[in-house]
DNA sequence: TATTGTTATACTCTATAACTATA
DNA sequence: TATAGTTATAGAGTATAACAATA
């Protein structure tokens, strides 16, 4: 019991450590600096999850609403995404990607992860397969 | 080979997404706001690896040196962080934790990474194992 | 001349508090 | 009243460019 205690408090410190370091690395990794990893995650979500409301963006991204408001301001800005009021609720406002973004989405495959898509290449097929479930496992705790 | 390259792609794809939402989560999951997670870590350095100077330690955390310029001076501010001149290089600093920071960093185990090591503990023994490897891989990628 | 560190400045990311509009 | 979203404001985190001091 004590033993497993010790174990995660360690376990904590050296993930937190990682993650910071690894995500500080990926963020000046950028190319193209016109869309950030905030607006890149924000558009993979409604890629994948569909259209939806600005709250529920925020609430899937895991930022407080104002937050996204001015990422949502930016893609908009920008032609990436669409706000329409919703049907039958007035307050709702409707996200959606235009084909700008999908274009943006499909040519990023090759572009904005070379970098990392090329260190995972160097890696051997055992390491790639625990990132794989370490990405499953960190957004089950991001949720939490 | 292709199926490789596909493979990665989608893996680095996914693991962007997952360390950005993670890393989202565990900076807002701060409790004392006095010391932040850059603060932390940069803390964490310095008990690991002994003194060093300021640019060894912006090498360390992949910071550029001003950025670590700031986060010395509110360490030091903080009494967490002594400057002192290099014994026969007058253009470094040489950077040490002071009692306080030993202090702090023995009594955040308990304090600073409870929230995490509660998600942990949740978790299956052999997630947490996939989690105790991917950080040194993420380690590995970030210094990369 | 090259290296180490700092100052000046600016941009990104995110938050809380207060406000507006709609339900 | 309660909810959805926005505006206003602020703080953390980081960068590049320019500078000073030392080697």
């Amino acid at each position: 019991m004590i033993r497993t205690t010790l174990d995660t408090a360690a376990l904590a410190h050296d993930l937190r450590l990682a993650v910071t370091r690894f995500n500080r690395r990926l963020r000046t990794q950028r190319v193209d600096t016109s869309v950030t990893l905030t607006h890149l995650s924000a558009l993979s979500t409604l890629k994948r999850h569909g259209p939806m409301s600005a709250g529920e963006l925020a609430a899937h991204e895991r930022v407080q609403p104002p937050s996204m408001t001015r990422v949502v301001v930016a893609l908009e800005g920008m032609g990436l995404v669409s706000r329409t009021p919703h049907a039958t609720d007035g307050r709702q406002v409707v996200l959606e990607l235009t084909g700008a973004a999908r274009d943006l989405l499909a040519a990023e495959g090759q572009a904005r992860d070379a970098w990392l898509s090329g260190r995972l290449q160097e890696l051997s097929e055992q390491e790639r397969a625990v990132l794989r479930e370490a990405a499953g496992i960190m957004d089950k705790l991001a949720a939490a």
